[in-house]
DNA sequence: GGCAAAATGATATTGCGTCTCAATCTCGCG
DNA sequence: CGCGAGATTGAGACGCAATATCATTTTGCC
């Protein structure tokens, strides 16, 4: 289930450039790929910097173009997680309704999706008289450590759970 | 329900800066005051603004670090309402777990409540074992133009609702 | 008044994203 | 093949929000 088809998604991204007129160029499909190959969620710069680093490369002007496009096409999505940064997830192809969880101690980020929560959502929003065209939900929380051990990485630093913060990559 | 007591909020801040040992000066009112005042969803530039066109003042930074202790004491959150720019809101004094529905034909902003809501999102957190500390759900959509005719801006500007986007203010 | 801590505000700096524009690439056409 | 229109790229300039710095001012206290 993680990478059901980095090709497919490459000849989808491939469809929707041409159907708009525009070329599938080696810039854009590194870029595409770099981006779906991981399928994390990740920062613009970030992104750059991942590029700069490998063997293909991209300006910045236009990787930012290109992320532009792929949102257009709704391969992927901008998202929040907090702290005013940008975040795109290309996650959204392979669960289109997902919702995110985020341990405030050891910033883990856990994808689900519960249909009986969209649906609830949706009644609201009707009730409310408007549409729904999107929805995002954000969870923050503290992940139980106890119980899963080993997977949250603040549990592993053992007893000193203070000094994590926005040092998330420090 | 809208202004129950601008000066019980300003007791509140009161009361919490000097908890930490600082003081509760002319500009931090100021501030605080212009920020509980009118109850709107802001950005930090547009409250230097409106606080540059008022009689009271305080430089940038002093309004950047008043917003910071305001979020530390509670009595303001940060919020994103999509397009990744950073918003406060100072609305969780009144209605603490409130969520927020934009539309994206006229930008208007919905707030609402669901306890039923509420409790669905805690069992799932739970149940991937979690114990949540803040939820966040943002629903864009479009309201309803003809039931809620006059409310919406966007259908006053009849007919022609093309050219909208981010000119929620132009 | 005089001191130390806290607070302020002018300014510099950073980070991120956008814009501009000249150079390059691609494709179809004669 | 050689050309030209339109698309694409990349370097750098730019704008804006937010943060950092630091000298000056204010405050509470003795
Ligand atoms: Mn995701
Ligand atoms: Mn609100
Ligand atoms: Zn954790
Ligand atoms: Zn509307």
């Amino acid at each position: 289930m993680d990478q059901p088809s980095l090709k497919a998604v490459l000849g989808q991204a491939q469809a929707f450039f041409s159907s708009k007129g525009l070329r599938f160029t080696k810039q854009r499909e590194a870029v595409t790929t770099l981006i779906f190959r991981t399928q994390e969620h990740f920062r613009p710069e970030e992104l750059c910097e991942r590029l700069r680093k490998s063997d293909s490369s991209a300006s910045r002007a236009t990787i930012y173009r290109t992320i532009l496009h792929l949102v257009e096409s709704g391969m992927l999505r901008e998202i929040s997680l907090g702290g005013g940064e940008r975040l795109y997830d290309p996650n959204f192809l392979k669960s289109p309704h997902h919702n995110h969880l985020v341990c405030v101690d050891c910033r883990k980020i856990v994808e689900f999706e519960d249909p009986n929560l969209d649906i609830m959502q949706n009644c609201i929003t009707r009730r409310m008289g408007f549409s729904p065209t999107e929805k995002a939900l954000r969870i923050e929380g503290r992940c139980d450590m106890l119980r899963l051990l080993g997977t949250c990485k603040n549990f592993n630093a053992a007893g000193k759970k203070g000094q994590r913060d926005k040092a998330s990559k420090g």
